[in-house]
DNA sequence: CGATATTTGATATGGTCCATAACAATTATC
DNA sequence: GATAATTGTTATGGACCATATCAAATATCG
């Protein structure tokens, strides 16, 4: 138990919580009985925004399942496949992944053997990160899952013209907010 | 400064790693030197999403460090605001917080002083969840900051039009999806 | 050249958020 | 009145994020 009080009459609160709780007291089981009311909450960019990247992300995980693909690892396979002979630091930063939290991921992908470290000849120190073989087929499926499956769902939800639209407009937050 | 490709012939192959490591060890140094091909990866909703998402509560933080808010302690605020009256498990779950991990987070807000709990006289398990005046105050300024510096840098941003387009956009995903 | 600084991948660690199980007090149900 | 359900709470573990630090390798500079 934290605060627990017996209300009594206020002895001597200024002005705060002691009338706040009359107020509170007077106001009791005023309101219905079912749904809250958002408010200015609908109309608050960050709240629909975040609401909005976990349904995607749900849905996502979803249409991922036989897969077992997270967004971002789906989102290191495609850079990696696109950017071959690229090390970690490279790969992480560019998808703003800091290097220490790169690792256990990189392991992940790695264990199932869709990626490969190998010693860069140029620079010792240096992991370049490449795709294996299963590892493109993999995405190449998942490519598909997404295409047909996820993206297909807002095309169908937004038509596509309003989907490049809001594309267009997050990336525009994204990059110069 | 984008793409420079020192291609040579591609050799044989046999299974997996081995091959992989082959073609790596060939591929090594063609990278350009500096920025990488996003790819595929710009055009992925889920990606974009988040990108904007992480973008947009940045610039919320700043904008609220004087008042140190944050977006999920706001939408509490805003919440009971208008639904004074309510108890924990009814805000909690409209805004798809928890019941275990909103108690901490009333905690704060409570010892700020910003709101208080209260025990319903009608069930006596549950707490009744009010802002406070201070809490009123600080909402209130809280919401001109959020009008002045973070929505207005929406609208610059994107217009106002297309700032509405993208909220219904949003809010049909977070709900519909 | 050699001493020092920088970079790369990695480990350790802590913080925050999210999810589940369990509990005491209270209320609902039968 | 016994049992089930609800409310706030605690405890706990996982996922994700951020910082400091390290050894190995490289770069830099005197």
């Amino acid at each position: 138990m934290t605060v627990s009080k017996t209300s009594e009459k206020s002895s001597e609160k200024t002005a705060d919580t002691a009338k706040v709780r009359k107020d509170a007291a007077e106001t009791q089981g005023q309101g219905p009985g079912e749904a809250l009311q958002l408010g200015e909450l609908s109309e608050q960019l960050g709240y629909v925004l975040k609401r909005a990247q976990l349904k995607v992300f749900e849905n996502f995980l979803r249409c991922m399942a036989s897969l077992q693909l997270t967004p971002a690892q789906f989102s290191v396979l495609l850079l990696v496949e696109k950017n071959p002979g690229r090390n970690q630091t490279e790969i992480a930063s560019t998808l703003g992944i800091l290097r220490p939290n790169f690792v256990a991921m990189l392991d992940n992908l790695e264990s199932r053997d869709l990626c490969a470290r190998i010693r860069s000849t140029n620079d010792r120190r240096s992991h370049i990160l490449v795709l294996t073989d299963k590892g493109k087929a993999v995405l190449a499926r998942a490519k598909k899952l997404v295409a047909t499956k996820h993206e297909a769902r807002l095309n169908e939800l937004l038509g596509p013209s309003n989907r490049e639209a809001l594309l267009g407009m997050l990336s525009k937050i994204a990059n110069e907010f």
